[in-house]
DNA sequence: AGCACA
């Protein structure tokens, strides 16, 4: 550049080149229509790469059509903000998004998000509520079966509404989670249908 | 599908 700056441009004239740097920075649409700067997301990663690569590169074509830099603020600028080129103005191809890798979970055990859903969208919990009792249950004949299990604690039953439900209580989530587990489709002898019902039991205290 | 006691 330096070498040819000063050369006689037109001879008729004595025009002589004017060459000097681009500054990258001038170009800044303040108030105009593409004020969607994208805040960098990258400028406080440390593995962020954009620093060597593409710096002013994009000041070029702004000053020939303009020729003149604008006022003030060109130079206050710092030499980061120069990559916002893909920010959102100008790159409107369609359909661009569409090969971007979206990992679906493909294993062949139903969706398991981190968290066992095991019965229902239930929460988990330390009373197990056991339905599918049979109409002439007894107390005795399920807290028989339910003995067995580790961590049980307590029995009771309700034969008000319907069918006879029953809760247990166990001591903790774990206990009543492998109970419900263990004891899931259990036929008693009083059952009439498929076996037992288990359920974590509902709490009436909800979030409100 | 049916969820209570304290």
């Amino acid at each position: 550049m330096t070498s040819l700056n000063g050369t006689i441009f037109d001879p008729d004239t004595g025009d002589r080149l004017h060459i000097e740097l681009a500054k990258s920075t001038s170009r800044r649409p303040r108030g105009g229509g593409d004020v969607y700067r994208v805040i960098d997301k990258r400028a406080n990663k440390p593995e962020g790469n954009a620093d060597h690569e593409n710096f002013g590169e994009e000041g070029w074509e702004e000053d020939e059509s303009d020729g003149h830099d604008d006022d003030g603020d060109g130079g206050s600028d710092e030499p980061s903000g120069t990559e916002n080129e893909n920010s959102s103005d100008k790159n409107e191809l369609p359909a661009d998004k569409s090969d971007q890798p979206v990992h679906k979970q493909q294993n062949g055990s139903p969706a398991n998000d981190g968290r066992d859903k095991s019965s229902s969208d239930i929460p988990p919990c330390s009373t197990l509520f056991i339905a599918n009792l049979g109409r002439t249950c007894t107390e005795d004949e399920l807290k028989e079966v339910l003995s067995k299990e580790p961590g049980f604690h307590v029995l009771k039953m309700r034969r008000r509404s319907g069918m006879p439900v029953a809760f247990a209580d166990f001591t903790d989530i774990e206990s009543s989670t492998a109970a419900m587990n263990s004891l899931q489709g259990t036929v008693l002898a009083s059952s009439d249908n498929e076996g037992l019902h288990i359920e974590y039991a509902r709490s009436k205290m909800r979030k409100s």
